[in-house]
DNA sequence: GTGGTCTAGACCACC
DNA sequence: GTGGTCTAGACCACG
């Protein structure tokens, strides 16, 4: 699976990482049982510390999306995270109106913001492309 | 206008008011020349330090959303702030895509997102919702 | 709020604090609102590393049981962890077997247990003792 | 004699195995001089590395629990090892003291603990149900 | 002062 | 090899 991290980001890294593998799962690209690059394996690969990786996996299984098993690895979930369906409904109503707000101050309206979710829509299902983000 | 703040929000305090502001003139609730009110007052009625109001306000003033007059108070700026268009839809498709992302592991899919977000369209006209914040 | 750790038992030392600590919320030692020390003070005061400290805050937020304000502290959550009924009964008839096959070993039969229960029941309520645990 | 392990639970394989074989023995299922399953079989059974059951069993075999007679077969001994009674009492105190915390923050009081640990007792004597366990 | 993040390096237990 | 824990130290942003 392949992954990108970028340090300027204000996103912190290891929430990077949990964004990425979360959308990934999401997206249907991981499914229940795989199996994640260990930590130290993944921190090789982005160039940066193992705790940081760590910390993101660490998360992800308080989340309940992925556990791990001694000495075997990091594999994700059979069972989704079990989901409060009206608290994750406000939470998106909330997240909703910030991105419209974002975007009228942009001089879009609500058509424009929903083409753009249409094309998020596309690149989930595929995946980040795989050239620098941005510098 | 009435305002909102959650300390155990991620977004930091000063933030979280110039978000409120700004989605106010987005929203067609302040127009230019309206007067705010000032920091001191803002902070009694959020129960918060008036220096993080302040803060807010004077980033607000960096950005040219507002400008405040000696003496006479802060108001909304006559001419909105020019914006980088394509930095803003870059950053809009990331938040499209966590927006997404999100509504995926709830179980939603794009219409039903699309949905929510017509909603909130005719709600940021209106203004927030008065609920109960943490103190 | 008073803790101690020992760094030769086997369970970690950020467990050991997150148990305290929700055992102190279950003794009612700690109330909801309440400011919990701050990590670094806490790291002091029990002469390990601050980020052991913070682990365990960490860990406790992620269940529910506190949350932080950035700049201002840590907390003890108003709503107590919303727990699946269910799966916490099946859960403790797992610790009951385990904890009277310890017993049983030793010599000891269930009215015994059920008299170290009712000890521990005093103790969680006070606290835990104020000398040395074991070296 | 029915074994169950969970790769995914926080005691090592090895314990969950001699865990198991305590509570049997404990339990009257296992009697002194009854034959274990090889450590072969067992871990084909288990779906497991054979070392791991291995280590479980010469674990037991060093705490007295078992013996293995070259080319025969491993055996549960006739005497049951001498425990530490100060020493496991300290254990089970510090134990109970677990289990009360948990049940507190689930909403059951003392009464129902000591509710728990008397069907638990009723159970060990019958041995463990057949649950399914993730592979 | 507070919490938030990251690093580099260590040691251990498990499989 | 895997994950689990801990340390000592750094820098940043917030209030």
């Amino acid at each position: 699976m392949y992954l990108a991290v970028n340090p300027s980001d204000e996103l912190p890294l290891y929430r990077q990482i949990m964004r990425q593998i979360v959308e990934a799962i999401a997206g249907g690209r991981l499914k229940s049982g795989d199996r994640l690059a260990s930590h130290r394996e993944l921190s090789e690969q982005l160039v940066i510390a193992p705790l940081t990786v760590k910390r993101a996996y660490d998360e992800l299984e308080a989340l309940g999306f992925i556990e791990t098993q001694r000495g075997r690895g990091t594999f994700v979930c059979a069972s989704p995270p079990p989901v409060d369906r009206a608290g994750r409904l406000d939470h998106l109503r909330l997240e909703a109106r910030k991105l419209l707000a974002d975007a009228y101050l942009s001089g879009l309206d609500l058509g424009e913001v929903v083409k753009i979710l249409k094309d998020a829509d596309r690149e989930i299902a595929r995946g980040p492309r795989r050239e620098k983000e941005k510098v």
